[in-house]
DNA sequence: CGAATATGGCAACAATTAAAGATGTAGCAA
DNA sequence: TTGCTACATCTTTAATTGTTGCCATATTCG
């Protein structure tokens, strides 16, 4: 493989000349610099990307981490960092954090092998993403909250959105709610029932324990859960999904049952995950704004890599998507 | 930011033996090999991963190229590429080919950032492609063939898919089958309509123009398709959809028309989408083995990377997957 | 004293870049 | 006209980036 070594004795001149050269310096005369134009093309000759970076220190890459690249993310997401990031003429790599210290995620970070990072993975802890911080790397968080000087968090208000949910419920007559939880380690899932329980308390409802059942995010939970809630005999008026996944997994549930939605039940989910506009009925749900998120995390990446001083903490609002799975109760 | 020199000059020992140190060579003494962890660990070190890597000439990463990282691309793919890379204790990152020659994913594969590839992107053009291989970076394509000594290819039985569909509504009684294709240049597309055309013949079939429609992969392509199919007047028996997209979009148009499906026409898709189950009715179709395609394609990469001869050209085939959108014709 | 082991010195990797050097040209005085 | 300086333009030398690994050397022990 040819180097600039090579290209510098195929054009007769320096090293340096021809690194200047090929970098569009002013120091060098039309006449040089087409000299060594062509020799590079003849040797096809490409710099290394190695040895540039690290003579520069700056990569020009930033990274978006996620914890499982196979997994159901956001394509909405990843666009919204992409055009961002393809404006400001950086390269953009996704990178997975599956196996902690040892992914390949971890490794980019304490490597610098990029100059910003955007991180959408849990499994990440948060002393390494603290340390990666400290050390210069801008990080911007989406999926939680950590306290440190150096790290930024773009996030959904969730609060508001599991509020907006459960308000829809009730002004459409339903009094009996039932929320079925993700994780109760997501913080996501914390945020949605703390919405939920405001709501509730704002009209004057009561929080039943046995409205709250324990889900885990996956499809196959909501199915569970539900079977669940089913196998209580007493029905709620409506039940709040802390996701949409959890949702369609309810519906299966419910058409086993032969209880119809929105008929007997309403349901909402949360997320507007791209079925739900194709399941039966249509699902009612919260939408979170991830293209915004995800440009914004970018921007805030780029903000940082120029020194400017910004805000540690961004939170966008949801939208209620309205279809078919909730209807007014008749009384 | 510590480098391994600071390391090194607190531990009291030169950098050679800090670095063998580090890399736990076994020609250092168990007390050398502490202080220097000792002295890595209080200054923080984290060793520059360009440094390493151009002294070493190996990135140990292999790049699955997309042509852009927000569509809809197949997570089952990626989670076999995922599986074998990192089984082989390789890093995966994802780039896109966005933007063509100044793209993140050309300027990895051709500035040795990564050592071998996984493309999946037909936004790269054919050159590029030989270029990067033929320099030493091992290639395997997904999305067609090239004609290289150093590229490899893994695909999936297109014409075998597009026959079994086409066998499938024929054996069900149907003989006017429409052909609803994807964009013309696609080499899916044509294989597909090939193996469309071979099943015709075998059975002695005509192959009329009217029932091949031009659609483009899309869903909306599907819809618009259709209507001009419904706008002909006279219906096919059976139609064969490209792709699910374009066959969930066609469901669409049906239902503005008041056609039911499979009862006045019966439809099959291909590709086995994560929405062809849940449509009304749920999409008969063909199945790719997408896992088996990342796994195999990861495989390759590390045994080119291993020197070993391998064949240049794998294929796959495919799978019929029975739902409710054929059902016999009724004469 | 020779062998084995542990450690250190130094070049190499491929590029960038500051600073010094070379070359040529113009201006001006003798 | 000649000779010299000054300056501008172009090119080169050499240092630098962080890490690795070959080779040489120092140390220790039987």
């Amino acid at each position: 493989m040819a180097t600039i070594k090579d290209v510098a004795k195929l054009a007769g001149v320096a090293i340096s000349t021809a690194s200047y050269a090929l970098n569009n310096s002013d120091r060098i005369s039309a006449a040089t610099k087409q000299k060594v134009e062509a020799a590079a093309k003849t040797l096809n000759y490409k710099k290394n990307g190695f040895a540039s970076d690290l003579k520069r220190t700056k990569t020009n890459t930033i990274a978006l981490i996620l914890s499982d690249l196979s997994g159901p993310f956001y394509s909405e997401l990843i666009k919204g960092v992409q055009d961002v990031t393809s404006a400001n003429n950086y390269d953009l790599i996704a990178c997975n954090s599956i196996g902690g210290a040892q992914s390949t995620a971890v490794k980019f970070l304490t490597e610098k092998r990029v100059d910003g990072a955007i991180i959408l993975a849990h499994n990440i802890t948060d002393e390494l993403t603290i340390e990666s911080a400290t050390y210069g790397t801008p990080l911007v968080l989406l999926d939680r909250y950590l306290d440190d000087n150096h790290v930024y968090h773009v996030e959904v208000d969730n609060i508001q959105g599991g509020y907006r949910a459960t308000e829809y419920l009730i002004t459409h007559g339903h009094t009996e709610i039932a929320y079925i939880s993700g994780p109760a380690a997501s913080n996501d899932n914390i945020l949605r029932y703390q919405g939920y329980q405001n709501a509730l308390m704002d009209y004057h409802l009561h929080l039943h324990s046995r409205w709250h059942i324990q889900g885990d995010f996956t499809r196959e939970g909501g199915y569970r859960a539900t079977k669940l809630l089913i196998a209580q005999k007493k029905l709620p008026h409506a039940i709040f999904y802390a996701n949409d996944e959890m949702a369609v997994g309810g519906l299966h549930a419910f058409k086993e049952n032969n209880i119809r939605i929105p008929e007997d039940l309403s349901i909402i989910g949360y997320d507007d995950i791209q079925l739900s506009e194709y399941v039966q009925p249509p699902l009612t749900t919260i939408k979170q704004p991830k293209y915004e998120v995800g440009a914004l995390a970018a921007h805030l990446v780029f903000q940082i890599l120029n020194g400017e001083k910004i805000d540690h903490h961004y939170k966008l609002s949801t939208e209620l998507i309205e279809r078919a799975s909730v209807q007014p109760r008749k009384s």
